[in-house]
DNA sequence: GATTGACTTAAAGTTAACTTTAACTTTTAT
DNA sequence: ATAAAAGTTAAAGTTAACTTTAAGTCAATC
């Protein structure tokens, strides 16, 4: 256990993070975070896992699930710092994934703004202003919307 | 009751909205939808529920909880069609929301590619390649990507 | 040494958004 | 009339992502 600044306990790696201690508990049962123990059995983080929750914390904050997280932090090394092109491979992936996001969001909100502009021509084409839901063909759900 | 086209089954209905009975018994437990009922208890939706589910689909898209869908549907009427004034009303709100998550994600990914890309000029100010993590003192969590 | 704060664990609890179950009634089709 | 399908209800179950609890040990400080 070489030079102790570079290992936190599970406090100081919670507050460095702004997560829970909890979560971290429940992150490290989950295999998505790894500590060493020193002889009280206390964790000891390393420092690289702060960039590890932090990408954790930006997976999330896509949508992906836990599950799915651990399998993509299964491209990275566990136990230094990701180098550039650990960093590459993965985040490739997750941009993809953004930008399809940003797509959707994008057209959703497009349509909305069409149909409040007038920007639709015909009433009966208009699928949101057609009382009479005579669309009724098009398929279960809000496809006017999505599609 | 007339006219027997103007109501539907639960089942019909949850056809017809691409969700299930079950979905649709929970959202009227909610209050979020409401329906009539026969001399044998069954329950039948006036056409003008298929539109507002659609709504709820909508909104939960875009990330509203039940709760805050209820709050908004408050301001849609209950029994016939929403008018244009009703809808403009509604989705503005749900377009500045939508906006705010367009943003975010924009920025997010931008964030991303500036940092793969060598748009980072500093390998001290670029804090994802900062492997001794010297901007400790920017606050917790993954700041960089977000801000 | 004593006290307080930080840490440990397993297991139970919370939350939201449903789904399923069990036991029944009603409706539809033959 | 009968059987199958569709409907009813209340309550329990599922899932993911945690949090809290209960009961203890370890570490730091006085």
């Amino acid at each position: 256990m070489t030079g102790s600044s570079n290992y936190m306990t599970i406090g100081e790696t919670a507050k460095r993070c702004g997560v829970a201690t909890s979560a971290l508990r429940f992150y490290e049962q989950k295999g998505l975070i790894h500590s060493a123990r020193v002889s009280g059995n206390h964790r000891r983080y390393h420092r690289s896992m702060i960039r590890r929750i932090a990408v954790i914390q930006v997976a999330q904050s896509l949508g992906l699930s836990l599950a799915e997280i651990n399998d993509a932090l299964g491209s990275l090394p566990d136990q230094r710092t990701p180098t550039k092109k650990d960093w590459e491979r993965l985040s490739a992936d997750w941009r993809d994934r953004l930008d399809q996001r940003i797509n959707i969001l994008t057209k959703l909100r497009d349509n909305l703004s069409g149909c409040i502009g007038c920007g639709c021509l015909s009433l009966r084409r208009c699928k949101l202003y057609n009382p009479d839901d005579i669309a009724a063909e098009s398929g279960a759900g809000p496809r006017f919307l999505f599609d």
